[in-house]
DNA sequence: TTCATAATTTTAATATTATCAAAATAACAG
DNA sequence: CTGTTATTTTGATAATATTAAAATTATGAA
């Protein structure tokens, strides 16, 4: 990772309602929120809220699929391991000690299907 | 470490200017540097490399000792830990998974000592 | 097609932040 | 005290970010 892309993404999270939504959207794992669910949970209008997702988008820290009429976010793990990454290495001189962080969805491990991923299996 | 405080600290190294001096910083360790080494190394204009400087500061990620007429500062890297590991924790779903990142700066294990060390020992 | 809902984009106003020149301050040497 | 160097503060201007309201697009259902 470039140092202007860690600017880009130190950008994104530097904001409150961006770091909140990006915190719902890693512990929610794969499946996403969409931006309703968003709006509910922080009480953002629905403007801000778009433009904050873009913005976290554009970062690459995030990324959106749709699904029927609604658009789930969910958390780009890749990207945001790049970020520590480089973090650790240029921001800390641990270089290689030898602890490779990798940042993974929990939910991903053990979450129960949602009733449409039931309905597809 | 708080988000309040997350914010703060992601605030200040989400800014070209403030990254690489942070980053000189980090690399260079304990001995720091002074705002004239800076401005000759990056090129800023004095005022705003202080301005700058105050920045990191108010996000406690470097702290300043002055030594005769000159001022030296290096980064704080308690800060900077705790900024990893709110991240890892907050933003990465790791939790405590037994990776333990500890940001030390390299110039404090096997750098040769300045004259000034030199001459205290 | 027409309607209702989900989400985004545009617009525009306000607030925050960055930049840098000029003046002010701090520390020291003579 | 006076002059010199290092650094910060002030203050003015430019650039960017934030947000709400209104308009627009896209989707699925009737």
């Amino acid at each position: 990772m470039k140092s202007k892309d860690a600017v880009l993404s130190l950008s994104a999270l530097a904001q409150t309602s961006r770091l909140a939504i990006f915190r719902l959207l890693v512990k929610r794992g794969p499946e996403g929120y969409t931006p309703g669910d968003l709006i509910q949970k922080l009480g953002i209008p629905a403007p801000t809220l778009s433009f904050h997702l873009k913005e976290l988008q554009r970062a690459c820290l995030i990324e959106a699929r749709r699904e029927g009429r609604c658009l789930y976010y969910r958390a780009d793990f890749d990207c945001m391991n790049a970020l520590i990454a480089f973090l650790t290495e240029n921001c800390c001189s641990l270089g290689s000690a030898g602890c490779e962080v990798a940042c993974a969805p929990v939910a991903a491990r053990s979450q129960p299907r949602t009733p449409l991923q039931r309905k597809r299996a």
